[in-house]
DNA sequence: GAGGTTAACTGGTTCAACCACTCCAAGGGA
DNA sequence: TCCCTTGGAGTGGTTGAACCAGTTAACCTC
């Protein structure tokens, strides 16, 4: 997997305006480098569901980092569902596809190289997820918006405008238009649901550029979304939105042809980052 | 927040089968103590998005944890998307409604007292969204499935039968048949969507005992279910999907009304249905 | 062999200390 | 006066060692 980790970050202090698209310096903390090595071994299928670890004391010493640290990253992966700990038993990895939630998608797709055919799948999934959320969101809205939601929703448009040039930029106006939809459909549910998508600009750039890379095109749907909510007709809108954006998903398709369909048994996710702190592990044995 | 922990730890020994539904006692620790605590504050609105917590050396002494404690469960917190963190800054409090996952749909839940319009509100938008999964699923199943996958789900449709006593356990045969649906379907992300509802029989087994309490009943859907996904047509099946389990969702209204919509703050006679295992609930709690 | 005991694991928690980062106000220069 | 540098105080991040608590399996007794 290649961590070139976005920044996550807060915005560059307004001395640096000058030049233009500078970006914080990537820094990731021994917290994080452990945390996304282990997530690598377990989503490349190099550590199997069922597997056990060794146990901290032992994989602190191998990783090079204190016992404490290690536990941190442990946590943070037991809370995405890749393993499970259970004291004075030990920890197992988990079966990402029985455990794992939607945010791990995202993950999924940055860990591929982009033309893969597994990337082609997973991106395939992603759009026609994205799809579900718009369809079902822009139904309920139509049924339920009051004229504040309306408002907004028009103010969220006519901020999409102003991005079509910069695809990560659009993917943050077209997720806050996808908010206010949400909002105007009256569940809690489908907020949290998108939320899931809100954070791919910051931790997935690469991806969104790939997914918004026809934003001049597609910004002219959504005066059509909005004339669908007005209508209050759920049962249309819900249809209406699903065609326009399988349209929409499949002109994606086709500027992005999927590579020669089998022959290579090659399997996902090829490569670990590995060795920060390798030398320092070295040092000590 | 009445956090009445659901047990999580792993399935009884075999010894003490004969008492049957025996559940092992709930053991918590100080983390898991600290993070119900501190997620109850944020969810409840006691602790607003964008306050700003104590020090971490502050609110360790306050409640009487040690600092590396208090950590971890803050690192649990930044997990969940509830709290936001910054080397040298701080922790502040996130706004759930546009950080946190769909996971977090269930522990809103049960941070509400049944039958309060507020809970309704949230399990109905529970239904929704689960609806929308089923039916997505089953419609890409549709198009995409082959033999094996047929077997797999008529399998689990079979196990179906043997529960429909036990909601919580019907519940668990019906998202394991959902997860033969959504692996018929080819979507990676319908699965990780699934995951999220998966955890909810072991993390909020009162809410899935409300949600499935007319399991003798909806167990006579599936068969439909399987004949549409036969069908190789999708968008028939994703319609007639929907349509059934509106109806089936509106049952469920129907035998939980809302409370006195308002004015009246409360009175006597609203009385739910309900009580299948509230014995049980309550024996845990 | 069945049952209970124990010892060697495992993860969970605490302590004290130090490192790295952010923020802001006090100070010095223009 | 204004700007900008520069501390220092306070924040989270990391470390080491030690001990507590739960699990497991080998072992011993009966």
């Amino acid at each position: 997997m290649d961590d070139s980790n976005p920044p996550s970050t807060p915005p560059a202090p307004d001395a640096v305006r000058t030049l233009a698209s500078i970006a914080p310096v990537a820094r990731q903390s021994v917290v994080d480098a452990v945390s996304d090595r282990l997530r690598g071994e377990v989503l490349s299928g190099r550590l199997r569901p069922g597997t056990r670890l060794p146990s901290e004391r032992e994989l602190s010493l191998a990783l090079g980092v204190n016992r404490l640290t290690l536990r941190a990253s442990l946590a943070r992966l037991e809370a995405l569902g890749l393993v499970t700990t259970r004291h004075g038993a030990g920890t197992v990895v988990a079966s990402w596809r029985e455990r794992a939630g939607l945010e791990m998608l995202g993950t999924l797709v940055r860990g591929l190289k982009v033309a893969e055919p597994a990337w082609h799948e997973l991106v395939r999934s992603s759009l026609e997820i994205r799809r579900i959320l718009a369809a079902e969101a822009v139904a309920l809205a139509a049924e339920r918006h009051t004229d504040e939601d309306l408002l907004a929703i028009g103010a969220c448009a006519q901020v999409l405008r102003d991005h079509v040039d910069d695809p990560v930029a659009f993917a943050r106006a077209d997720l806050a238009f996808m908010r206010a939809v949400c909002k105007a459909a009256r569940n809690v549910g489908l907020e949290l649901f998108l939320n899931t998508f809100a954070r791919w600009p910051d931790e997935h750039p690469q991806l969104v550029a790939a997914l918004y890379d026809d934003c001049c095109v597609s910004a002219e749907l959504y005066p059509a979304v909005m004339d669908l909510i007005k209508s209050r007709n759920g049962a249309a809108a819900r249809a209406l939105t699903r065609r326009t954006l399988e349209e929409r998903d499949e002109a994606w398709s086709r500027r992005h042809p999927p590579p020669a369909p089998l022959g290579v048994p090659d399997h996902p996710l090829a490569k670990t980052p590995k060795s920060f702190r390798e030398r320092k592990a070295e040092r000590r044995a």
